[in-house]
Formats: structure tokens, C-alpha cells, sequence
DNA sequence: TCCAACATGTTATATCATAACGATCAGCGC
DNA sequence: GCGCTGATCGTTATGATATAACATGTTGGA
């Protein structure tokens, strides 16, 4: 079942239990919640939308923790690694994960206007990329699901 | 049903007959298939596999059709508007449509290693995308939906 | 014929992303 | 503690993708 995303909830709750989360997550597996990659985690929380690697490195060197793109760039592909981030392809940008825990393939609705996005999580076997790999032997690595368009409040403006 | 790509098939008719619909498309919706246009799409259908818009601009400029950028980018632009051609976000590259002439919410499984697309059609108004945004209110203008990974030849080399 | 819309040519620049390399740091066996 | 090893970081430079802006040319209809 779907969960999504337009509509208003506990913020700081959503930051924290994430936060606890992925310290969780990278203590079990031997990975490194660096100083960098936890702010960069967390800019993408409390903005709950999707950011270019430029608008973070902004923040990111506003706080004195680097300002050259590879900074950027290498805290995104650590948490899109860990699964605590996925890249957003149709916008060339990145947003927390809000499932964090299950594995799963995401599904996204993106407002063109406002950068929100929904995620809806789906299994990872099922659906008609999944039946049109098996037909025809193909390996899937990695999947792209996006819908871009207008969320309900923009619509509205 | 989704048609796929990983096989052989008679590549002078696939482009012949492509060209040809693309043909009678623009006579009936009055666009113009200038000749950066029609061999932008021909170069496309041509390789069969995705193409960056750096490459096209390539070929372009061999044959004394372009040197810039934008002319590859508003050739790509016109193609995609029309339906001809779609993007590949998850390769920033471009594919011709091998679903001429139907309207649909094209699904791709791309190798990451031959670049081979194989394009799956879906309807426009079912499957998990559009579950969600008919119940969020969401309105989608756009949908990317791409499976990365390896086809049955590159997994055996 | 003239106009308006569309298309093209060109320069410059914006935006997104990574290669490469040396310095630094954390964990681990000794 | 010492030194090894692999991960991480800081930095410079560059590569790859994409568009803004504006002048010029072309097309087809009033």
C-alpha cells in the first residue's frame, strides 16, 4: 500500500525518527555517519522536497562543511547508496528517503512547481518492469519511476 | 501487451516505416520535419539504443547540419514533443519511440552496458503512478519509468 | 505582398557531475 | 602505543549536459 506525501504531518518527529534510523542502519552495518553526510541527511529532511547537489553544497558551506561539488556529490552517493536518499532523475536532484527500513523500489509524484515529492514504495518484484525483465532475461539493477506533474496546492495557485 | 526489444528484427523496415509515420503524422498535425529534424530521428533509429545529445550533435556536424548545441537540442526537443522520440533520464540520452502512433506511457529497459533500450508500452491510466495520483489529486504531466540493468548479451560477456 | 509564426545560426553561459591527487582519520592487529 | 590499511576529506581542474538570448532566415496564409 502506498503512503504519500501532500499533505502535513509531525516535521521534527519525521527528522528525528529518521535521524535514529539511519544511525541505526549504519551501525549495524559498519558505516559511517559522518559529519557531513548527517547535515546533508538532514537538509534533505527538513526541506522535504528535492534539492540540486548545488543548493545543498550551499547550505553545506554556509555551515563551514566544504564547499567544492565533490563534497556534495559524495555525501548524495553515500546516502543514495545506504538507501537513505534517492535521486530524483527527471529533476536531476535529491530527496531523503521516507521509507526508510523496507526494501523497495520507489515510486515518485513530483510537483513540478514546488519540488514536493510523494513517494509511494512498491515491491520490488512485482509490476510491469519487473514482468517485462522476466520475459526477457533482463538483470534489473536499478529502477526509475517517477511521475512528473502538478501537486493538488499548485493546481489550486 | 508490451512488445520488447533484445532481439533482431529487419532494421532497414523498422526505419523505413518509421520515417513513414512520422511523415504522415506531420502532414496531419501540420509540423514540419525539417532536415535537421528527420535525421536527427533517422541517426536515432538508426543505433537503436540511446543516444546523447552530444553524439547526435556529432554526427550533425559531420554532415554539415549543425555545430551547436541548441541544434541538437531543439531537433531532440521537437522529436520528444512530437511523440517521436523520448527521453532516458536515467542516461540523460534519447531513444526513438518504437511505438509510433499509439498514445502511451512509455516504459524502458535500458543496458547500462550496450545501451540497448527495449520500449515497453503501458496504458496512460493504470498501474501504481496513476493509482496514486488519483488519490492524492495529483496531476501528471509526465511519467519516466526505467528499469537499468544489463540484457541477456552483455550478462553473458 | 506583407505579415506573423516558426525555424535556424551563433555566442555565451548555466547547470550538473566526476577525475585525480595528496592529506587526514578511524579501526585493528601487534 | 605503533604502524598498517582502507575509508574519508579538501581541493583543483575539468568534463558533460543543457539553455538563454538574439539576430537571421524561411514558410504559408491573409
Amino acid at each position: 500500500m502506498p503512503t504519500l506525501g501532500f499533505h502535513t504531518h509531525d516535521h521534527a518527529d519525521c527528522i528525528a525518527s529518521t535521524m535514529a534510523h539511519a544511525e541505526a542502519v549504519c551501525a549495524e552495518k559498519k558505516l559511517r555517519l559522518t559529519p557531513v553526510r548527517r547535515r546533508t541527511l538532514e537538509i534533505l529532511l527538513d526541506e522535504h522536497r528535492a534539492l540540486g547537489a548545488y543548493d545543498i553544497l550551499e547550505i553545506l558551506g554556509k555551515e563551514g562543511l566544504g564547499t567544492a561539488p565533490p563534497v556534495a556529490y559524495r555525501a548524495l552517493d553515500f546516502l543514495t547508496s545506504a538507501g537513505f536518499a534517492h535521486k530524483i532523475e527527471g529533476l536531476n536532484a535529491y530527496i531523503a528517503c521516507a521509507h526508510l527500513g523496507s526494501d523497495h523500489a520507489p515510486a515518485f509524484l513530483i510537483c513540478t512547481k514546488c519540488k514536493t515529492v510523494a513517494e509511494a514504495d512498491t515491491p520490488t518484484d512485482t509490476g510491469r518492469l519487473a514482468e517485462a525483465a522476466r520475459t526477457t532475461g533482463f538483470a534489473i539493477e536499478r529502477t526509475v519511476i517517477e511521475a512528473l506533474g502538478l501537486c493538488p496546492a499548485c493546481q489550486d495557485a
